[in-house]
DNA sequence: GTCTATATACAGATAGAC
DNA sequence: GTCTATCTGTATATAGAC
């Protein structure tokens, strides 16, 4: 007995690949209705429009991040969990290469687009940084320098997944992933809060 | 007197700039051709497809590209190269937060498609970590630290203009790119070549 | 709630007069 | 070389029977 919810979930989770595959543009409402075994018409019932769509899909991402950070808030320390956000398993990698980052890949898209979808990706990103800001305060930076480290940790991972899409090699996940939890070992966090000002950061990054 | 090349120039230039803001896939023959002020019909007399001027546009950002590397070999230390490399305009800034990185945004969006486009902009950047490498050679890094250390360099800047472009904030870049500055000047690179190896990489980065 | 048939719009691409 | 008119396919979206 199929219930409301049930073709209107499997229309969201096909979107969900289909959009991380090929793009929110190229994806087509008939492609979508046809994975999610759905005749074309009825998608309409579920979703007014094709960004109606869009927005399920990345409201079902943001579902998806708030339940993995939750669990790495399980992890004591806060540099475990950054550490713990960087552990892709091989199918993640292999996903990663080959469509990179779906999150990334929305924002870069839609952000040209403006409306509401851009907004939505990009409170995902942000909610993302804000969560990486509180492991930085929890490692003894002050609020304005873990910001800041914050923004530079979700970059440099970002800027990760576009090589590793671009040049289709895991190994560029791997090896760059290296390279961050290196520069996250020797920060320097300072304790004393009035001290952690804008111009130590650069000097703790350094 | 229009000669031949004039009208492709034309097509190719408004067709960089509305690919840059739109994307690739958004981005119709008849609005390049409307901007360009050539009649649709004749697009295809200078380009047999879509595809076409997509591969167009890419060796003109290549063009560009290299006369750009070119310039900055004229100066002389390779760390002030790398930091020139990051020196924007206030349009380019400006431009980099509406529209993301052109580059960076072409590999995302026709790297999901494959075909020549995906190669063509993949190489571009391939061609742009190779240039960092060389700089980081000439700091005195053995050449697969070297090119370890420009992927990373490339990637923190690719990331800083996506985060500059997901949240429409050119102080991003700002900010960010003092970041990897600041990372950059405290490199350590190391002069006797059998010594860098990739273990002294994530060290001399830490 | 479901699904077929279809309206509407516009994309890439072509034909052929000039 | 140039440009108008148009073909063809396909996208989003709707109408309306069941």
């Amino acid at each position: 007995m199929p219930r409301k919810t049930d073709k209107r979930i499997r229309l969201i989770e096909a979107a969900m690949v289909l959009i991380h595959q090929h793009g929110f543009n190229l994806t087509t409402l008939a492609y979508i209705a046809q994975e999610a075994d759905v005749p074309l018409g009825n998608v309409y019932y579920y979703f007014k429009t094709k960004e109606a769509i869009g927005e399920a899909v990345i409201e079902r991402h943001a579902a998806w991040y708030t339940e993995r950070l939750s669990k790495l808030n399980d992890i004591t320390e806060p540099m475990m969990r950054l550490f713990a956000f960087m552990d892709y398993t091989p199918e993640e990698l292999d996903r990663t290469a080959r469509y990179g980052c779906a999150i990334g890949g929305l924002c870069q898209e839609v952000g040209k687009q403006g409306g509401s979808l851009a907004d939505q990706a990009a409170k995902l990103l942000h909610d993302v940084v804000e969560w990486s800001a509180m492991q930085f305060k929890g490692l003894g930076f002050a609020p304005e320098a873990a910001h800041d480290l914050a923004m530079h940790y979700i970059a440099a991972i970002q800027g990760m997944h576009l090589l590793t899409h671009t040049f289709k090699d895991p190994k560029i996940t791997h090896r760059e992933s290296s390279v961050i939890k290196a520069w996250l070992k020797q920060l320097k966090p300072v304790s004393d809060k009035s001290m952690a000002t804008h111009g130590e950061l650069e000097d703790a990054i350094a």
